[in-house]
DNA sequence: CACTTTGCCTTACGACGTACACGTAACTGA
DNA sequence: TCAGTTACGTGTACGTCGTAAGGCAAAGTG
């Protein structure tokens, strides 16, 4: 029985962060942050929950990692495309992946110490604008009031009770039946009238918020107040 | 010793859902939703963290209630002003709210069971655009375009790491110092071109990304693709 | 005044993050 | 090949968390 030499119960794969970073992703996807616990990770990846530590330095550490990752899985916006459908694509991949990972939308990490997925899709992002014709402070601008409409929006959509159309028509049925209608009556039209009508699925509200935005972008970028600077060597970043 | 009868030490203050709430929310203002434990909480309010469970019913009730408190807060748009000017004072002060209890940005509350204050702001949000002449389906645009801007920023705003422009300045100087230039050309030109310029503060981008939307939904309501029904008998809700 | 209700306190439990000490497996260079 | 070193998994333990259960005293009610 077993092999010769080197007779290894089982070869028991070593850990490494980024099996470590995966595993807490997929727990968090499936039960939210507050399922995510050391000892659960472990479990999951056959191993004590302090052996986790000799990858991790703690578990702020592990969450700042995992929001890395998540940054990671975001289309890029394309060199070849003209800025608005750059950062059109990239946003819709961007909220695809804050609905996978409705715990990311919490995450503080990208402010504090982003790691270099973040940092590589920031300068991406920005240098769509900037050699999309936008001078440095509309580009700031623009960064800004994307990236807040696409995050609220996840943040939103995440703390939402439903998520398929079926559900959305059970669950504000409920909430309708509920709600004092003499109190409320516009949320309650806006319910009964909109909510309730067959087909209703919130997540479309996504590409009208956005588009608005775009557009709004695309008016300030000609709307001269400051004349707009030269982009820096737009050579720098290129190579996909 | 003490007095002849009622021996009273301290006439001790009864506790109420109220006082329980005010407190928690002073205590997440300073250190965040992770400071507020229910011994914690207990202390300041001279109780023991049991008694604070004949008030709420849980830790999750308890911030619930923290979280409609916090709506309460929040300037309701006026009846006199038109939509536009309405939904924009309402905004900012919305922003102030959050900025004034950043914790209330990650609080799923709203969507699931929201409480009665925050209730009231949102039929009272609804009305505005439906009295301001927006359809039911462009309300619906309108309320999921604008709130996504305001949490959405709040959040960022939240994550960053400074506050003031001085900490701004100060912060900005280290990671630019940091940050790999050629790696992240664009990222480090707005840094240095623009986050370092004397004044700056990210604060002051809410106003430019809040008018781009509110212009956005000018033009969405006078662009017919749905005609726009009638708002419900208008009356229901008036009486600030 | 007795009786009921309300609300605060004490004790206790299981789950959490993680410090610390220990052992063993993997790698290193002679 | 093998001793020495480093890297990494384990076991135990501590302090903190939310909160269930039960007791007791004050407030409210007849």
């Amino acid at each position: 029985m077993a092999s010769p030499r080197k007779a290894a119960p089982a070869p028991r794969i070593r850990l490494n962060r980024e099996r470590v970073i995966a595993a807490a992703i997929v727990l968090a996807d499936t039960g939210g942050l507050e399922a995510l616990t050391m000892r659960r990770l472990g479990d999951d990846l056959n191993v004590e929950a302090m052996s986790i530590y000799n990858h991790v330095a703690n578990k702020d550490d592990l969450i700042n990692g995992m929001a890395d990752a998540i940054f990671g899985e975001i289309e890029l916006p394309s060199h070849s495309d003209d800025w608005k459908s750059a950062i059109r694509k990239r946003s819709i991949s961007f909220r695809e992946v804050l609905a996978r990972h409705p715990w990311a939308t919490t995450v503080r990490d990208s402010g504090t110490n982003p790691g270099p997925a973040t940092l590589r899709h920031h300068d991406r992002v920005i240098g769509t604008f900037r050699n999309g014709g936008f001078s440095v402070e509309k580009t700031a601008h623009a960064f800004s009031a994307v990236d807040s409409y696409i995050y609220g929006f996840a943040m939103q959509e995440k703390s939402l009770p439903f998520t398929t159309p079926e559900e959305t028509a059970a669950m504000a049925a409920i909430m309708l039946a509920q709600l004092p209608r003499a109190e409320y009556p516009y949320l309650a039209e806006l319910t009964a009238d909109h909510v309730l009508q067959p087909g209703y699925y919130y997540g479309d509200e996504f590409l009208v918020g956005l588009d608005l935005v775009l557009d709004g972008l695309a008016t300030m970028r000609d709307t001269d107040r400051h004349p707009g600077s030269q982009p820096p060597h737009s050579r720098a970043a290129s190579r996909p």
